[in-house]
DNA sequence: CCAACGATGGTCT
DNA sequence: GACCATCGTTGGC
């Protein structure tokens, strides 16, 4: 079942946490959320928003519920959900999922049989899923990219987010403990 | 196993 | 012109 509003309206940690155990559903693929990254407005250097709003971060700054999507490094894409309060700025970026439906077809997107390295990152996931900017900006309520319910209560664990050259001490990064598809083992 | 590095192009100053 | 919320490959052990 389709999460709704509410369900995205909850403070930015409390989602990035609430995610875990949660489905992204594309389509006919299927993968479970295993960890993910908080980037808040207050204080947090690392966050895209943190220095105002330009063309590429405006979504960050509307509503809860919806995507942004970014170009990284020339090649890859990266998958947020949009959080907080609209004007704030923040989102929640997916991390990596365990692979659950259509895994025959993200196989052929990664170009690899190897089931742990088809969803193991942020860059891997939206290859997975063929996420890219067209998925920009857009709803995860009634979209054709969702986010689905489960009852799963998994074990989190958290630790210092990866990749940044700003905010790199802040506790932000969320992954369900002992779960393989995990991007990086605990800092 | 692992650290180091290059690919590659959009975005912002 | 510098930077970048990455990844696959390479070459060392």
């Amino acid at each position: 079942m389709t999460l709704g509003q509410k369900f995205y309206n909850q403070p930015t940690i409390d989602l990035a946490k609430a995610l875990l155990g949660k489905y992204l559903v594309c389509d006919d693929l299927k993968g479970k959320i295993v960890e993910t990254e908080a980037y808040l407005y207050r204080d947090d250097p690392g966050c895209h928003a943190s220095r105002g709003p330009t063309p590429r971060n405006a979504p960050m700054f509307g509503p809860a519920g919806r995507t942004y999507v970014y170009f990284i490094y020339g090649m890859y894409h990266c998958l947020n959900i949009v959080s907080g309060k609209t004007g704030e700025g923040e989102a929640v970026l997916i991390r990596a999922l365990e692979p659950v439906q259509g895994i025959t077809l993200m196989q052929k997107r990664r170009k690899t049989m190897k089931i742990e390295n088809l969803c193991n990152g942020p860059g891997k996931l939206t290859q997975a899923f063929g996420i890219t900017r067209k998925h920009n900006n857009i709803s995860l309520l009634d979209g054709k990219l969702q986010i689905h319910n489960s009852r799963e209560k998994p074990e989190i664990a958290s630790g210092r987010r990866i990749g940044l050259s700003a905010g790199q001490e802040l506790e932000l990064r969320f992954f369900i403990k002992g779960n393989r598809f995990v991007s990086k083992t605990p800092v």
